[in-house]
RNA sequence: CGCGAGGUGGAGCAGUCUGGAAGCUCGUCGGGCUCAUAACCCGAAGGUCACAGGUUCAAAUCCUGUCCUCGCAACCA
């Protein structure tokens, strides 16, 4: 008998730069489907990789001084590197600049192009010569290039469209026929509304405007656009032949069983990729599953604060288990998650420590102490141990059914409710007492026999998400790593067999404050190691800025400043960081509006004097009307400080 | 009225689609136990389910409005 396949896949991760905790928790997530998925005897084929082009990348490699080729490898081996640390188990690891990918998606663009779902046009817009970049009239700002601030013009730019409203009703018809489609529902409706309904517009899919992709073979001044190149890898990394025959492995597994994605791009992989698929007369994938975000708890994850989570920082801090069990268990079905230093402690005490930890080292501690190691079946069996039996027999399938709907987090809370009724059970049969009665010797044996049993088949399910957790138990107990189907049985473990007589601990019990210190020193240690080598070897705080070309006397003469007086000031409403000031300028007052909500409250800010940029343009931020600029020092933390003059001067003063 | 998500005991969340006795984990307090990693087990306190209306025999759940928070976008002259 054949087993039956399972295709799945996540998305191919983007290398633009290290992936962080979130960008992590996609991989876990998909390992541990796939892991439960050969457990329960699908042969399974997972694939994961890197998406490598794109106008960013080729910015970042500029930035870094280093072909794009040379820091999309780079990155790549680095995203392979966490993947691997991770202890994930992909099949397929496939980056959009391996070469049979490149030539496919050169053959499925020319393919589609003759049969003339694509088709040359024109991309009409405001364009700006400078930033080479087409602008919508909606994303101009004052009529001008909302990067650079200076003219555009419009133009016409050579294209390749996709005619997407050919195959919308198609599509449509599919999502409304196939409910589990995309998954989570909500996310259905989503897409219909803003969508489909409202009439797809045909997709741009090429670019000229940068070089770092993959060209279009007919017409070499063009590239193919992203997405067209990214999603495709989904078929070309198992052996899709665009003119000819496909691979084996291509026909056995396609259609893709699972797309694991970020909530965030749903919308390419229901409705762009199936349609790709319907132009290349391919079936569909059965099931999109966009999952939720992991957050950082307080505040946004950003880099100049430092407070950014890696997953081999937390991996070195705490076990690559200890992360994957927090991603996977705390990560809600359909919400976002939340991850921080405390929470990882507090879950990895509570749960792992506390729950699961303890209750191996107690029970092959009292194994060793009344039975020497030696673990038999004494039969002796009481009503108590029929609850603890039931759990254990029903786990599995109470595991299953929520891995079925990917409820990862509420698989895993199963589990570990069987683990929680083994500690119970130990306290309802009192192993210390049995013990202090020759005539309970089997009795006793019995109880530990169901204990080791049912940790035993705890363990077993573990698997999937704790690898190398799961290893360890079963190779302390002695145990056998067993098939799901036969988990629904009592009393497989060998009676007789020797647990080990030196239980490893588990996982140790944490303290927060320790762990957060350390967070703390080694946080320190980086900073002063990359400091170190940008060479700034300045004691005090130092900040290097890009600097501007060489201006002469006269242009700085056209800068008029002045001294101003804030006589009134109020928050713009509407926007979050803007502040509405009335400065008094000599006898005039003039009507300010500066982003610096963040660091300035309304009240403190009336009664300052400030240096003013006076013969600014006047201009309208966020509706309102601003005649000048206030000026400001900022540091890289974006922490801001007015300039004010150092003795007191009457407002109007000429700044110079 | 830019887009989206959310507001449930001290903390973090489930429950909302498909109305029908407010639940989980942590923390706190009390008790039990001593095999074990100051772990385990039992019990208790603590909530007007953001607010206001409405539908209903019945609303955390459905409808309308308001307030607040958080992402993204915009903007930071």
């Amino acid at each position: 008998m054949d087993k039956k396949k399972f295709y799945m896949t996540t998305a191919i991760a983007y290398t633009s730069g290290k992936p962080h905790i979130g960008n992590t928790y996609e991989i876990v997530l998909a390992d541990a489907i796939a892991r439960f998925r050969r457990m329960q005897g699908y042969d399974v084929f997972f694939q994961t990789g890197t998406d490598e082009h794109g106008q960013k990348i080729e910015l970042k490699a500029e930035e870094a001084g280093v072909s794009p080729k040379e820091f999309v490898d780079g990155v790549s081996s680095e995203i392979k590197r966490i993947w691997d640390l991770m202890n994930t188990s992909y099949d397929k690891f496939i980056r959009t600049t391996d070469d049979y990918h490149e030539k496919q998606v050169q053959k499925i663009f020319k393919k589609l192009y003759d049969k003339g779902d694509i088709y040359k046009g024109s991309y009409e817009g405001l364009y700006c010569t400078p930033c080479e970049s087409f602008w919508t009239p909606s994303q101009l700002v004052d009529g001008k290039c909302p990067d650079c601030g200076r003219e555009v013009q419009p133009a016409k730019e050579e294209a390749y469209f996709f005619r997407m409203s050919k195959y919308a009703d198609r599509l449509i018809d599919h999502i409304n026929k196939h409910p589990e489609f995309i998954q989570p529902v909500s996310r259905k409706n989503e897409m219909m509304n803003n969508f489909l309904l409202p009439g797809l517009q045909d997709l741009c899919v090429s670019r000229t405007s940068f070089k770092w992709g993959i060209p279009v073979d007919f017409d070499p001044k063009h590239v193919v656009y992203v997405w067209l190149d990214a999603l495709t890898n989904y078929i070309t990394g198992i052996g899709y032949e665009c003119d000819g025959e496909s691979s084996d492995l291509f026909n056995k597994n396609w259609p893709a069983d699972l797309h694991l994605i970020g909530k965030d791009i749903i919308r390419f992989h229901t409705i762009y990729w199936p349609i790709f698929l319907m132009a290349l007369d391919l079936p569909l994938p059965k099931q999109v599953f966009g999952h939720p975000w992991l957050l950082q708890g307080d505040g946004k994850m950003s880099k100049s604060k430092g407070n950014v989570l890696y997953a081999d920082d937390l991996a070195e801090q705490f076990g690559v288990d200890a992360v994957r069990f927090f991603v996977l268990h705390e990560m809600p079905f359909d919400n976002d998650g939340v991850i921080t230093w405390e929470l990882m402690v507090e879950r990895i005490n509570s749960e792992l420590a506390n729950t699961l930890g303890n209750l191996v080292n107690r029970t092959i501690s009292m194994s060793n102490k009344y039975f020497g190691g030696i673990v038999s079946n004494g039969e002796v069996i009481e009503p108590v141990d029929r609850e603890l039996r039931e759990t254990a027999v029903s786990a599995a399938q109470k595991a299953s059914d929520k891995m079925d709907e990917l409820r990862v987090a509420d698989a895993i809370t199963e589990i570990f409710a069987l683990f929680k009724r083994c500690n119970k059970y130990i306290d309802e049969t009192m192993p210390w007492a049995l013990a202090k009665d020759e005539s309970k010797k089997a009795r006793l044996a019995t109880v530990l026999y169901n204990l080791v049993e049912a940790i035993s088949i705890g363990a077993c399910l573990l698997e999937p998400f704790m690898p190398e957790t799961s290893a360890k138990i079963l190779s302390q107990l002695g145990a056998k790593k067993r098939s799901l189907e036969v988990m629904n049985m009592f009393g497989l473990y060998q009676s007789g067999t020797k647990v080990t007589e030196n239980p490893e601990i588990l996982f140790a019990r944490l303290d927060v404050n320790e762990v957060l210190a350390q967070v703390e020193a080694k946080k320190a240690e980086k900073e002063e190691a990359a400091a170190d080598s940008e060479g700034t070897a300045d004691a005090g705080n130092v900040i290097d800025i890009e600097p501007k070309p060489e201006i002469t006397f006269d242009d700085f003469a056209k800068l008029q400043f002045q001294v101003g007086e804030i006589i009134a000031c109020e928050a713009v409403k509407k926007s979050k960081k803007l502040l509405c000031s009335q400065v008094r300028i000599g006898s005039q007052v003039k009507q300010i509006v500066s982003g610096i909500k963040s660091q300035y409250t309304p009240e403190e800010m009336v009664g300052k004097k400030v240096m003013v940029a006076v013969n600014l343009k006047p201009a309208k931020l966020a509706g309102v009307l601003s005649e000048g600029m206030l000026l400001c020092a900022e540091d890289a933390d974006g922490n801001l400080a007015l300039m004010t003059p150092d003795k007191d001067m009457p407002a109007g003063a000429e700044i110079c």
